[in-house]
DNA sequence: CCTCTCTTCCACAGATCTATGGATAACAGA
DNA sequence: TCTGTTATCCATAGATCTGTGGAAGAGAGG
């Protein structure tokens, strides 16, 4: 009885993280939390983004609030969903760390883009920090308005990548570009700093994106309103990776 | 056509982390994973360890492999199975990171086998590499004989849940036992304490297990001849968490 | 109370996954 | 070559998952 009862825990215990696993089986939830660590939205903007069917994305919101890694609020007739703590994209991030290094189709397809691992071309975040704090750098967020607003690198500009070739003329092109986006599986950035360099413009992609800046403990800003000012702080709670918060509690 | 192919890649992106997800879907498959972390294995004892007719471990075995999670070598008739590469590892970790963090029913179990997140109880990486260098604590690595063969802290000496009772005496009753396993859901060292502390004797679980340390970039041995020394290298080559080297590469 | 919008629930058909026993393949040793 | 061991392959039946359209909830605003 004590040794069955504790195998049965441990099949219990396998069965839980099952659960989790269950949301990262299917493509299009993969999908879902991915922009869901970017920013909240409702059913709708979800549905779109990741072009499903409406009854359909909320199936598989279903799938995902039950394993618990999404949690909803009310506004009114529309739900919004987020994603239920910094763990879930962590987990999200660490999945797509191991698709690019286990999977030699990923890195494929990236490189298919020009977003592959020329790891050359990127900026790190602590060059980043440096320069930023010294003004001869313009960051960058070209992802979609929305997730500028959620969340974004202190004094970054937002420049969603739909609207760049119409608003390149606000460039500084004194100054050197970096973009960043949602990560290193996003082709927002790559694909900025494409559209740059046929301008003639300087420019060159940040290392990953704004979760993972996030996840190394740097500053975010979430006020709308900052959308041109240069306000990394003087000096940052730490210098990079290494700031990373205990990855516990 | 530019558009569409440009949506199309995403959507192969997200298909292929899928195939990774298709891993961790299965219960048994998480536990595969969770025992190729610690070493490597054959079909055969893994099926043991996982409670698996042969078949259907192996079954399984191949679903992991074309995800290109484990790999596997071959030694006369036998195969081997072993994780390819730490971010699989890592991946594992994040998974039950995210499980305890997200998943009330997961610390429930655990709570209820008293290795719950009681972790006032817990040594921290960092008190334990202290402690162990000014040699006033034992390690006990409680994890069966292979694994300890496979990779174990320095200085630690095996001694497998199985046998504590038997060989209670081998240890220094002046000391305080340090008891690891195979990371926070696994229960062995937990158990080992109860054993410990029901004799008498002063015992404690580290944080995590043998894969943790790892990750945080600490020394890892694999003499299986070193069962009794006391070498844990003088200085580390950082201090715990923060040594964990760049996530990427 | 009625209507409109956004979301969830439901039922079903088609597809996919899992466990299993038996057959096959790879290898070691006599 | 023959035998025994270990692992993989195969076919199948039962279970689970997905996408879909239609119906039902839940608010907001007349």
């Amino acid at each position: 009885m004590e040794e069955r009862s504790q195998a049965d825990r441990r099949a219990d215990l396998y069965e839980q993280l099952a659960r989790i696993g269950k949301v990262v089986v299917h493509p299009k939830r993969v999908e879902l939390l991915d922009l869901l660590c970017q920013a909240e939205r409702s059913v709708e903007a979800l549905a779109e983004a990741a072009g499903l069917k409406l009854t359909t994305a909320s199936a598989h919101l279903q799938v995902m609030r039950q394993a618990r890694l999404v949690e909803t609020r009310r506004e009114g007739t529309r739900v919004y969903y987020r994603a239920a703590g910094e763990e879930v994209c962590r987990f999200v991030t660490a999945l797509g760390d191991l698709g690019r290094a286990r999977l030699a189709e990923v890195d494929q397809i990236l490189r298919a883009i020009g977003a592959g691992s020329d790891s050359a071309e990127r900026v790190t975040r602590a060059e980043l920090l440096e320069r930023a704090r010294s003004g001869d750098v313009v960051v960058l967020d070209v992802r979609p308005a929305e997730e500028y607003a959620a969340g974004h690198i202190p004094g970054a500009i937002s420049l969603p990548l739909e609207h760049l070739e119409a608003r390149l003329g606000e460039l500084d092109p004194g100054l050197e570009v970096v973009a960043y986006c949602r990560g290193p599986l996003c082709l927002l950035a790559p694909e900025a700093v494409a559209t740059l360099r046929a301008r003639g413009l300087r420019a060159r992609c940040l290392e990953d994106g704004l979760p993972e800046w996030r996840q190394a403990g740097l500053p975010v800003a979430t006020d709308p309103a900052d959308r041109s000012g240069r306000d990394i702080p003087a000096r940052t709670p730490a210098d990079g990776h290494e700031a990373r918060p205990d990855r516990r509690r």
